[in-house]
DNA sequence: CCCTGATTCGC
DNA sequence: GCGAATCAGG
């Protein structure tokens, strides 16, 4: 596969995304993890949480690579090594004029309330490109898609004891049976799980835990997300 | 072990 | 330019 202006593009908007290289390996198909990281590297955009950039360690000649490096080069690379005999881990003492004190509890000048909430973050993507957020990122339950056109003037015998629209309130599922403008579009209207707008059987339907990364193939079905839900 | 991104380097 | 191999942290 070679990197066509869709691929890249591709390629830039998940990364930027947030998703992961994995992510957008498979994703875009027929490349690897490695590639994707390799070619947005390539395009400049880099930059990311990455497990490995936190702590800048010095370098570590001690393990000669296995393979790629067969040849010792002496000054292939000119080495960034400063001149400075610095080895000790330990940091220099000097620094004693202008801190008092470095306590590990800093006062945190940093009006944080809520760290835990972070802003959604993509966990993968859709096929045209979209971005796609996990169900644990969804804040309030979004009102399940608002039809395009209102119940029927003359409510006919199919769906007279169905739940309407008009029927809907706080304590009776909201989810969509079927799909709006259809003659027997309807909710579900079951009593709804506490603090919940869908029922128990629904609620596990419309909130799924957050899988592994190895379970995530199929995307979890939602209200009007897929062909049909019922 | 799994995952992640970063880097290197032969092609 | 590409990406497998490798590294290194979580």
């Amino acid at each position: 596969m070679s990197w066509t202006d869709e691929r890249i593009e591709q390629l830039k908007k998940m990364w930027e995304g947030g998703a992961t290289a994995s992510q957008i390996a498979d994703e875009l198909g027929g490349v690897s993890r490695n590639a994707v990281i390799g070619k947005a590297h390539r395009l400049g955009l880099k930059a990311r949480p990455s497990p490995v950039k936190a702590g800048d360690k010095a370098e570590k000649p001690k393990s000669a690579k296995k393979k790629a490096s067969p040849a010792p080069k002496p000054a292939a690379k000119a080495e960034p090594q400063k001149p400075t005999p610095q080895a000790s881990p330990a940091p220099s003492p000097a620094p004693a004029a202008a801190e008092p004190k470095a306590a590990p509890s800093e006062p945190a000048p940093q009006p944080e309330q809520k760290p835990a909430e972070e802003q959604p973050r993509i966990v993968s993507v859709g096929p045209g490109g979209f971005l796609r957020q996990g169900p644990g990122d969804q804040q309030a339950p979004i009102p399940p898609a608002p039809p395009r056109r209102l119940v029927p003037a003359k409510p006919s015998p199919e769906i007279a004891d169905k739940t309407s629209l008009l029927d809907l309130n706080d304590r009776i599922c909201r989810w969509p049976m079927g799909h709006p403008g259809e003659p027997d579009f309807h909710f579900c209207g079951e009593k709804v799980n506490p603090g919940f707008p869908y029922c128990v059987e629904h609620c596990g339907r419309a909130f799924q835990a957050q899988l592994p990364r190895g379970a995530r193939r199929p995307p979890p079905p939602l209200p009007f997300g897929g062909p049909r839900v019922r």
